[in-house]
DNA sequence: ATGCACATGTAAGCTGTTACATGATTTC
DNA sequence: GAAATCATGTAACAGCTTACATGTGCAT
């Protein structure tokens, strides 16, 4: 019963990249997974001490002079065993959840301001969700050619960005399409009433 | 403490639409936000009874010979005044969720070809959903055209379909480029090895 | 016979969010 | 002095999914 828990996997998956605490590992997601995928601490945390117990992962307390102690977790091989077995399972299928287009679908009624407000609002922040994944690529691609080597995973990385940036780039222009149609629409009612 | 629920609102608004049993409301939601919404029945059953309670939905059984008896639900005013005053709250932001994506991102290690098969099979699902749209599209347009006028929410509906539509084939391209990546890349390293 | 569509519900229990609690250090 | 960053956690509770439970009518 009840839905198999996804932030085990996302925590051996993220700490199989490298050591991390928790801290590191919520500043990883919201920096590289935030468009697909968010975790926060409160499930971090308890997650991470039940990982180590299960003996998937083990623990390092870190002092670093100026700094609060740390809890650097590493991926153990019986946590790296557990991974990989997941990568293989089938995955669950994408979820894509839009208030806002729920709410426009019973917006016939409500002022259409209101409406253009909220696009308005979502558009302005894919605008920088968009440079951010842009400047991400042409980072990428000049590490590429600077370090003059290739890194096993850089490819995955530039189509996960990629997949991103166009997504974005199709909300942006579909926003402001549909910004202008509502204009439109509101200034044809006013010159007929 | 603890989010908002979400269902009331959404059943309040499908029911704005004109008036529901609980199947209804499951088989409405499938069949036209299954891309940006979902409802379950655990869910609505029991969200229903409650809103009755509460004065915002009125119920009548319905017996039709040849089938079960339905309960379908009526928005009252008191329902109506509560969506409205929702509509007009900001949203959450969009919520985007690929369990694929983060699969991807720890696959540097596990066979190329197991990835490549899951990429394939989402892109097939997506050419179906593609399609679906594709038509819906077309027939919201011969249906205005052929009613010789609008109805109040048809461009709203349109310009959902138009996301759904453009969000999909932004990411069939995708997948089919990635795929075709990974196989390239698959070959040149049987090339080398 | 088998499966699909119609039709309504409940129980269990993990999941995930919000709020709370605490404190050091650096930067403006 | 205020704000941001670094850093770790817990409590409470609503939300959501999965599985279970039950039954009719129609089509192949």
């Amino acid at each position: 019963m009840a839905r198999k828990n996804k932030t085990r996997t996302a925590l051996l998956g993220i700490l199989s990249l490298g050591p991390k605490s928790g801290y590191d590992i919520k500043k990883f997601c919201d920096e590289n997974f935030a468009f697909f995928w968010t975790e926060n601490y409160a499930q971090i945390y308890p997650t991470l001490k039940q990982l180590e117990e299960e003996g998937l992962l083990c623990k390092e307390t870190e002092t670093r002079p100026g700094n609060p102690p740390r809890n650097v977790y590493y991926i153990t091989d019986t946590g790296r065993a557990e991974l990989n077995e997941w990568l293989l399972l089938p995955n669950d299928p994408m979820v894509f959840r839009s208030e806002l287009l729920l709410k426009m679908r019973f917006s016939q009624d409500v002022p259409i301001s209101n409406l253009i407000e909220k696009l308005e609002k979502a558009r302005y922040v894919y605008q920088n969700d968009y440079q951010a994944f842009t400047e991400r690529l042409i980072d990428l691609h000049l590490t590429e050619i600077a370090e003059h080597r290739e890194k096993p995973d850089v490819h995955l990385v530039m189509a996960i960005c990629k997949l991103a940036e166009r997504m974005i780039k199709t909300s942006i222009e579909w926003y402001d399409e549909t910004i202008e149609m509502l204009k439109e629409r509101t200034s044809d009612s006013q010159d007929k009433g």
